[in-house]
RNA sequence: GCGCCGGUGGUAGAGCGGUCAAUUACAACAGACUGUAAAUCUGUCGCCCUAUGGGCUCCGUAGGUUCAAAUCCUACCCGGCGCA
């Protein structure tokens, strides 16, 4: 893997550039759609190619290793290979289920509102990581993280050593290091813990990472499963933690950015309104000539504060979540205001409104969905349970997210990033 | 015409003397969703109000029994089935 900075902006963290894999390039900074499962939920890998413009996809360790495991994968040829997407892949190491399991179903949230540290959700509590709740699916201690299936329930044990070897079979061009995402509610001190069994995870991932490189060096001639389908050695990039707390940012990025990574993972739980602040934090700190992904971000103003501040590559479920629940993200200029008369910048498409609105999702959208199909019509799929609406929404809104970025590199390459940033800041808030 | 069964809120369908403004599902209306246990989850869903409480109307229609009826009785209207 190579990394290469094409442009800088002068007084700023942002960068434009590009990571080059063996499966192809991504032109940085980029928003990477998730397949967790080896699919970007509901669309075809050709659409996420070709109409929705991604360079690279990211699939989710656990996931595969429970199904359909990660020895079928490697027999495949590689995750590329057996999920039809020739370019850049990225696998998540799995340290985030160790959070979003461990909480009981459907509470565990990384972003807190500043305001009050209470979850956002009126009906969520917190529950404490280490907490042994029944309905917990994962537990986490000093040496790895014991996992319930979601799929039929039976126990397994992930280490930062097996997760290291099973990504190696599941082969993406770029993995994660094994880390530990804390709760937005964990106090100072267990943040504390957490950075501390990051950076000891972050060591033991590299030293059995490197000894898997070696060896896979040496019977790469004997890995060639078919043409073109090599299962070359992965680039490793180690996770910095730290919650929303800065002395422990700066010291896990410091940590982890001493470290041989090929680049960094900036993970974690944070305030809904400094995720900006704490991606700077953390990217003052990290090496500059290695890429930095933010994981699992991706709302409009983040991707832009990302950039603002230092990161390379984003992912995250939302766009494609979103898009199967009915909703749709707009550009706030579209006009669409709130009953408080705030700008709009996403619409749900199962409001009563939409029935019978033939106009574009985002007149000034350029994609496939917002070319050819209204937003009644997709109103009456999503009405009718038909799977389409699905499709069409995440096409758009994968389309907005990638194309928002790209928007960005292209102000950052031109030399006109200060001003467009200005402007979007504007538009969204 | 006779006999039996049934008529419940937008729909289907529970309830069969008080705890019923009425279970549940669907529909409808709104909200949430940030490294995907998510094509999911939450709330509202008769009307009105000085609203974690109060008032009014309500289970085909009209009467009746009872302290109390969606629930029991009578008549009528409507639907289904059976016999003529």
């Amino acid at each position: 893997m190579k990394f290469t900075i094409q442009a800088k902006v002068a007084n700023s963290l942002a960068r434009a550039g590009s990571i080059e894999t063996p499966h192809g390039i991504i032109e940085t900074p980029a928003f990477i759609p998730v397949g967790t499962k080896a699919t970007v939920k509901s669309v075809a890998t050709d659409v996420v190619r070709e109409k929705v413009g991604a360079d690279a996809v990211l699939a989710n360790t656990y996931h595969l290793y429970l199904q359909p495991g990660d020895e079928i994968i490697k027999k495949a040829g590689g995750l590329g290979k057996f999920m039809n997407w020739s370019g850049p892949t990225f696998t998540d190491s799995g340290g985030f289920q160790a959070f979003s399991l461990g909480t009981v179903k459907g509470r565990g949230k990384k972003i807190a509102d500043k305001n009050n540290q209470e979850p956002r959700d009126n009906n969520q509590k917190e529950t404490p990581v280490e907490s042994d709740t029944e309905s917990m699916l994962a537990k986490i201690d000093d040496d790895g993280v014991t996992f319930k299936s979601i799929i039929d329930g039976s126990e397994h044990r992930f280490t930062p050593e097996r997760s290291i070897q099973i990504q190696h079979n599941i082969a993406a061009d770029i993995i994660f290091a094994f880390d530990e995402c804390a709760t937005p509610g964990a106090d100072y001190e267990y943040q504390k813990k957490a950075v501390e069994r990051t950076r000891v995870w972050a060591e033991r991932c590299l030293k059995e990472h490197k000894e898997l490189r070696a060896k896979r060096y040496e019977v790469r001639e004997a890995e060639v499963l078919s043409p073109g389908s090599y299962l070359l050695p992965p680039a490793l990039f180690g996770i910095v933690q730290g919650g929303r707390h800065e002395d422990l940012r700066r010291k896990s990025a410091q940590d982890i950015g001493a470290m041989d990574f090929d680049g960094f993972g900036i993970g974690g739980s944070f305030d809904k309104d400094d995720i900006g602040t704490a991606v700077k934090w953390v990217c003052e700190e990290l090496p500059e000539d290695k890429p930095r992904h933010l994981l699992g971000i991706g709302e409009p103003i983040d991707l832009i504060l990302g950039v603002a501040n230092g990161i390379d590559t984003f992912d995250c479920v939302a766009p494609t979540r979103l898009a199967r629940t009915g909703a749709a993200y707009i550009y706030p200029t579209v006009g669409l205001v709130d009953a408080e008369g705030k700008k709009k910048s996403r619409i749900n498409l199962l409001n009563a409104e939409y029935k019978d609105d033939f106009s574009p999702l985002d007149p000034d959208c350029g994609c496939d969905t917002c070319k050819n199909y209204s937003r009644a019509y997709i109103a009456h799929l999503f009405r009718a349970k038909e799977m389409l609406g699905a499709t069409l929404l995440s096409v758009h809104n994968l389309h907005f997210l990638v194309h928002l970025v790209k928007r960005l590199r292209t102000a950052i390459v031109e030399g006109k990033f200060e001003e467009a940033k200005g402007k979007m800041l504007e538009d969204f808030s």
